[in-house]
DNA sequence: GACGATTTGGACAAGAGTGTCTAAATTTGT
DNA sequence: ACAAATTTAGACACTCTTGTCCAAATCGTC
């Protein structure tokens, strides 16, 4: 495991305070003083930590927002789907895990480091699906007024029964991503849909494969 | 201002690893012996801020949510109202902020403490708020088919435009709540409604006083 | 095999924080 | 006003951590 890797791991379970570069050395298996030579400080191998999660958790996000279904078969699957994806690869995984609980616990310490965050991560990324979702809209699939509006709700919607996982820094399993991820798509579905379906339920399968 | 108060804000701030007996002391205004007095040790004063903040935080849950409009005049005001009220007395005030930090900064290492408060916060306020929507629907305001899913899926869509504030450890100013309870209680009266309104938007004026 | 670069382990100084102790000062109740 | 309880300031031992220094060992490359 390279440094990074081993100090993400450390920094998050002890927070930066109570991280340990000796520790993070044996978790990295290397010395400390190899910590020192790459990293000037402790201060410094935070910084390169957020860098590094941050960089790959929004290539992750884009990659799986190209997976977006601009031209859905059916629709509540695939955006169910879209939406399992999304969770499983980039919010539920390593990096993501530690790249939130790092924000929620050191945001406050080092403001631009994560301002920066903010503009790279949510500030493209959000616009990002809200583009997706008005393509959708112009195609005739949805009826929504402001897409960037739809796109925030629609991930509060997906995420809204692993809200408390998340809290307390718990990775849900896959079972219960699906079910959030479902019954939120129905949700969204409902209010933003072509046909206002009833309470009429259908029976799909979400494909959850990368 | 009380120790617990005060440790409450250092330990927030600074996490637990970082928190400093001296500062608590001194913003408490006492010295550190009667810290060690009061509560035995670190550990000890850490449990007891995050039992006080977990009892004052159900204790404004739930009478926020004795205000919740079993026989609303306009539903969509009413439940706007609700919303807003639940974000700036519970979730945007002091100890809701204070309180949500420590759960994701410390979580892990307080296993039983905060399954205490899994258990004590969302398990009893979640099927609260859920049963009030059941009458709503059962005196013929929603069609709903899941009580529960419908609650936390409310809730996911309030709060969907406050997540990145949330995130960071901010205070999200009033009329952003306000922006995004009404555009979320729009969008859940969409779906699960009585009348499925098309695109209109009708102007309503949020009741946002305590 | 040899040479330069990197890594290693261990020692080290400096600083910070926890928790204890004690005697003096202050508050509280009567 | 007095006695008991509490609070205070300061010193203290102890532990832990950071960051540096250095000589020996290891590695990579030619």
């Amino acid at each position: 495991m390279s440094i990074v890797d081993a100090a993400a791991g450390v920094f998050c379970r002890e927070g930066f305070a109570g991280a340990n570069i000796d520790l993070i050395a044996a978790e990295a298996g290397v010395s400390r003083q190899t910590v020192y030579n790459h990293h000037r400080d402790k201060e410094k191998l935070f910084i390169a930590v957020v860098r590094d999660l941050t960089e790959r958790c929004n290539a992750g996000i884009f990659a799986t927002i190209a997976t977006f279904p601009d031209q859905p078969g059916d629709l509540e699957a695939d955006l169910i789907g879209f939406a399992v994806r999304l969770n499983q690869n980039c919010i539920c995984n390593r990096d993501g895990k530690f790249l939130r609980k790092l924000i929620q616990t050191e945001g406050e310490r080092y403001p631009e480091l994560f301002a920066e965050w903010r503009e790279q991560g949510p500030g493209r990324t959000w616009p990002a699906i809200a583009a997706r979702f008005a393509r959708l809209a112009y195609g005739g699939h949805f009826t929504i007024d402001d897409p960037d509006v739809a796109a925030r709700q629609f991930l509060g919607l997906v995420n809204a029964e692993l809200q408390a996982t998340f809290m307390l820094g718990g990775t849900p399993r896959e079972d219960e991503v699906v079910q959030s991820a479902t019954n939120g798509v129905r949700t969204f579905l409902r209010a933003f849909g072509k046909r206002p379906s009833p309470t009429g339920v259908k029976k799909h399968t979400a494909l959850a494969n990368a």
